[in-house]
DNA sequence: GTAGGGTTAG
């Protein structure tokens, strides 16, 4: 029988082990040895409690705790029940750690459980426990809950009032987080941190940058946490300038490029257009999981890589990673962007096969898009119908897509007819249709489409594209009137560019924009698009090189014409960013083989 | 004892 002192000290070694070994386990591999361990670890310890005669609540403590932040945190539960079971009173201590497990596992139910608990023992007035519940309610998005908990406690500090912040995020309500953020009379860099990510994860990026750079003048340094969601907004909005500068923030301060941080890193550098960058960043890198080289793959794909993208995949698997869905998705869009069919299948099959992921309905969008492309569009409609999963409709969208490419009315309309009825807001699909029939000379149905979008109050967003010069951002829009030197750019366009991508073979291309303008003002208009504006008044300036654009919308194919004429005669390097991928145009070549 | 971080088809 083992003395109760010693295993007191067990079970405290055991959990910092444990602690360690987590912390281990995300940056070492092969993980399954780790994993194992701890595993061994957790039941090595369990094997000791049940040789004490009589446990007490300390050691109970102990379990609650260790597992409220494991894998498994219902096991908090286990052991709470237990300690009931043996006539123990669980105290102040306790009900935090059995609350925390409840967000853990982000089940309200099980938390309200837990809550129920901590008022039957008399606890709800604890502040820790107060805090915990305020976390528990706002992590699993019941604000409600929340808010009730945290109006009727007598005192709160930063932890009470971040826990608010975070659950007013979570649930959408950004404008009230800033309220407490701007109210609350102590933060910390968690407070900081939750505001940006807040902002990050709804899709605010301007926003949360903002807020970094609001934290640096409040005279604060950002930790690794931070900078994570800084430049993953960077790499949302494409700012290169930006995400370099955040980049540099790392190395001025000392930060380390964690497996996390480092993820980030590498993405932000494929997502801005540096995939050089992206892939000397991710060489480099002393810890690399799974999740690190889909970044990597899923930036080579985004760039219209073919090998590559499949030659990380197989250097991946040789070191032991195991693929998870994502990394399929990001192998699966390598495939699609590079037309091949053939290898992209057989990866798709090999996924269930040999890997044990099941295909999800992101994986079979990948599927459709390089059959419909490859003219096989026979086959991709076969795929869509006979789809385990109901399609979705950007499934039905890369249908439509393949549709246009191949001038295939009549199949172009029976999608279009499903998709106008899944997603009647979109104007997209509108275009495409309207598009599709405009280029089989069927004009009644093009107005027909307009009719029907104007009186759904349809509007097709407005395209812009964006530069960055000397750390500023430029922003022209198609057809622009507003920008201050909007007429020296149109004469760039007219008497310089123009001229000269003509004699290389230029010739506008009018049948996209059908949509957009009548008749007369086709040729016109087409030249105001705002890639070509941009494109215009970089020229006319010091051209960098490369010259980085930023597009809300996809490049038509005219302006993609244009662009790769452009390059060659006036021997620059162009990256242009679109909705779904980026193009590189050196030379008069480009890297996505005219796939777009 | 309580709060914050990466990847994702068209």
């Amino acid at each position: 029988m083992i003395d109760e002192q010693i295993f007191v000290q067990l079970v405290k070694i055991g959990l910092i082990l444990q602690e360690c070994c987590s912390n281990l386990a995300v940056i070492q591999s092969p993980h399954c040895f780790l994993h194992r361990f701890n595993h061994q670890l957790a039941h090595y310890a369990i094997r000791v409690a049940s040789q004490i005669q009589n446990p007490n609540l300390f050691i109970y403590n102990a379990f609650i705790r260790g597992c409220s932040t494991s894998e498994n945190p219902e096991n908090s539960f286990h052991y709470y029940i237990k300690a009931l079971r043996f006539g123990l009173l669980p105290d102040n201590i306790t009900h935090p750690f059995l609350v925390k497990a409840c967000a853990q596992l982000e089940n309200e139910p099980m938390g309200m459980h837990g809550h129920g608990q901590a008022i039957k023992h008399g606890f709800e007035q604890d502040f820790y426990v107060q805090n915990s519940l305020v976390h528990m309610y706002a992590t699993v998005g019941d604000i409600n809950a929340a808010r009730s908990v945290f109006q009727r406690m007598c005192r709160f500090d930063v932890v009470s009032w971040t826990c608010m912040i975070a659950g007013y995020h979570r649930c959408g309500d950004a404008e009230s987080a800033r309220e407490l953020f701007d109210r609350m009379p102590e933060r910390n860099l968690v407070t900081w941190s939750t505001m940006i990510s807040g902002y990050a994860h709804k899709n605010c990026f301007e926003k949360a940058v903002e807020m970094f750079e609001a934290l640096q003048a409040e005279g604060l340094v950002a930790n690794e946490a931070v900078i994570v969601d800084v430049i993953s907004s960077c790499a949302h909005l494409g700012a290169l300038a930006m995400g370099e500068k955040a980049h540099e923030y790392v190395i001025r301060n000392n930060l380390s490029l964690n497996l996390i941080l480092g993820t980030a890193v590498v993405g932000m550098y494929a997502r801005c257009g540096n995939i050089e960058k992206a892939v000397k960043v991710f060489e480099q890198l002393r810890e690399k999981d799974v999740l690190c080289w889909t970044a990597l793959i899923a930036g080579l794909a985004m760039h219209g890589y073919a090998e590559k993208p499949l030659w990380y995949f197989s250097q991946m698997e040789k070191k032991g990673f195991v693929p998870r869905d994502i990394t399929f998705t990001a192998v699966l869009t390598a495939c699609s962007r590079a037309g091949m069919v053939e290898r992209g299948l057989e990866i798709f099959e090999s996924m269930k096969r040999d890997h044990g992921v099941e295909p999800r309905l992101e994986h079979y969008g990948c599927m459709v898009d390089p059959l419909g492309r490859a003219g096989k569009l026979g086959e991709a409609e076969k795929f869509v119908l006979e789809m385990p999963v109901k399609p979705n409709s950007p499934i039905w969208g890369a249908l439509l897509g393949a549709c246009w490419i191949h001038k295939n009315v009549e199949v172009g309309e029976m999608v279009g007819k499903t998709l106008l009825e899944m997603q009647p807001e979109y104007s997209g699909h509108y275009v495409l249709l309207s598009n599709i029939c405009a280029r089989a000379n069927k004009w009644k149905d093009v107005t027909v489409m307009r009719q029907m979008m104007k009186d759904r109050g349809v509007r097709k967003p407005t395209g812009y594209s964006l530069i960055e010069i000397d750390g500023k951002v430029h922003e022209f829009t198609i057809g622009d009137k507003i920008h201050p030197e909007i007429e020296k750019i149109e004469r760039m366009w007219e008497d310089i560019i123009l001229p000269k991508i003509k004699l290389a073979g230029y010739v506008g291309n009018t049948a996209e924009t059908m949509f957009d303008i009548d008749e007369e003002e086709k040729e016109g208009a087409l030249h105001r698009h705002s890639e070509k504006l941009a494109i215009a008044y970089i020229i006319k300036i010091w051209p960098p090189t490369p010259i980085r654009i930023v597009k809300n919308l996809r490049v038509c194919e005219d302006c993609h014409t244009a662009t790769k004429l452009i390059s060659m005669v006036f021997q620059v390097e162009l990256i242009v960013r679109d909705r779904n991928r980026f193009h590189h145009f050196k030379e008069g070549t480009r890297s996505c083989m005219d796939y777009w």
